[in-house]
DNA sequence: GGGCTATCTGAACAATGGTCAGATTATGCG
DNA sequence: CGCATAATCTGACCATTGTTCAGATAGCCC
């Protein structure tokens, strides 16, 4: 009903279709899965022939990635909302900001599971987003671990890959809640841990890593 | 060709259709993804007509779940194999079969992409696969934790969250690297981490987990 | 207004997941 | 051995899907 509402006005013949395109996609995705999503259906509630889709994405692929990249900007709205409602230079006011970036990624996840998941998936492997769709998303992580290393949170030594490895335990966590595999206290115990990891611990653990990656 | 070598022999009608058709799929979700793989051409693959796979499977998700099953199986079996492949009970052993299990998992991951997404995909939401699915792996993850406490490489304090925090970064980890997010050391980078993160820091850094996880 | 281009429609195609009545084969029972 | 019964498979069929393409329709510029 309100599919015209979403940007402009209407001005040639259906108005601004693209916008509506990814917004029914939106819906529709978030409803039933990425997978059992036709473009029929988005057309067709649309108000409009399946055809018509065609003029403005290539195939199927392009519109569901014209979406993703719509989703990795909302994912990074809601962390950098999260990060901004936790103003403050203090200690614990850095630590919670922090957290509540890590909180809202999860949050997203659980909420739309859907949507993220069409972020995350073939789709993205395939580089059908843009090069730097989750660029906001990791510089806000970044910016988060740098005020951490500002109040004495991390160690220098494991400073380096520590955005890698709170990204990824993060996004594991997430995952693994979404597949049901994880309880969803786990994202807070997770998180917990890194904490406790950032601050490092003594120097006697350094083990170089040589090992094969592929192992056949 | 070689379709009907998998299981026992021929029987009845055409043999162990039911091996057949999880072998038969197994190839075809390796090789184009579980999105594109079609029930007529796992049939027609292996000679028999479309409809026969639906008096053993009742739809396409039964058949992919019972491959998901067989898939964690062979993830567990790789993981078992580098564990096994590293025998002792010194400190340097102990810790390389650590590291051995999480690079199995990665390894894994990597070089079979559509067969691990299907495992962690939604089907593993939708609880198409056993329950005990994944119990092997995480079996093997935890002893490999009881194996590091034991020889004083896990902070007491840290130990309880510890397998979750190691599966969600290692998870975490392939799974970005299959997306293509990071770059491939980062399961590297993540083991190193996790080992220095296992031994904990100084106790000033416990805060309790009180926040909300649904923001809404 | 006339032409040009952007935008949309309608019909069509091959392929897909799934169903069902019936053919074919094996198996158990006398 | 013979026959009924159950297990297994086939063929035709249906609705739906992604995608294409020739043409209809409407806006825009001169």
């Amino acid at each position: 009903m309100a599919s015209e509402a979403i940007s402009a006005k209407a001005g040639y013949h259906h108005g601004d279709l693209v916008a509506a395109l990814i917004s029914q996609a939106r819906e529709l995705v978030a409803a039933n899965g990425a997978d059992h999503v036709s473009m029929r259906e988005v057309a067709a509630k649309i108000g409009v022939s399946p055809s018509a889709v065609y003029h403005h994405f290539p195939d199927k692929d392009a519109l569901l990635g014209a979406l993703g990249r719509t989703i990795f900007e909302e994912l990074a709205d809601e962390q950098e909302a999260a990060s901004k409602a936790i103003p403050g230079k203090s200690a614990t006011a850095t630590r919670k900001r922090f957290r509540a970036i890590g909180v809202a990624y999860f949050s997203f996840a659980k909420s739309n599971p859907n949507l993220f998941r069409l972020c995350f998936g073939p789709l993205c492997a395939m580089g059908k987003f843009d090069e730097k769709a989750n660029s906001r998303a990791w510089q806000l992580l970044v910016s988060g671990l740098e005020e951490m290393s500002a109040i004495g949170a991390v160690d220098p030594a494991v400073r380096p890959n520590a955005e890698i490895l709170v990204w990824a335990a993060i996004h594991g966590s997430s995952m693994l809640v979404l597949d049901g595999l994880l309880p969803e206290e786990a994202i807070h115990l997770v998180l917990d841990s890194i904490e406790v990891a950032l601050q490092g611990a003594a120097p006697a653990t350094k083990l170089k890593t040589v090992k094969k990656v592929a192992k056949k």
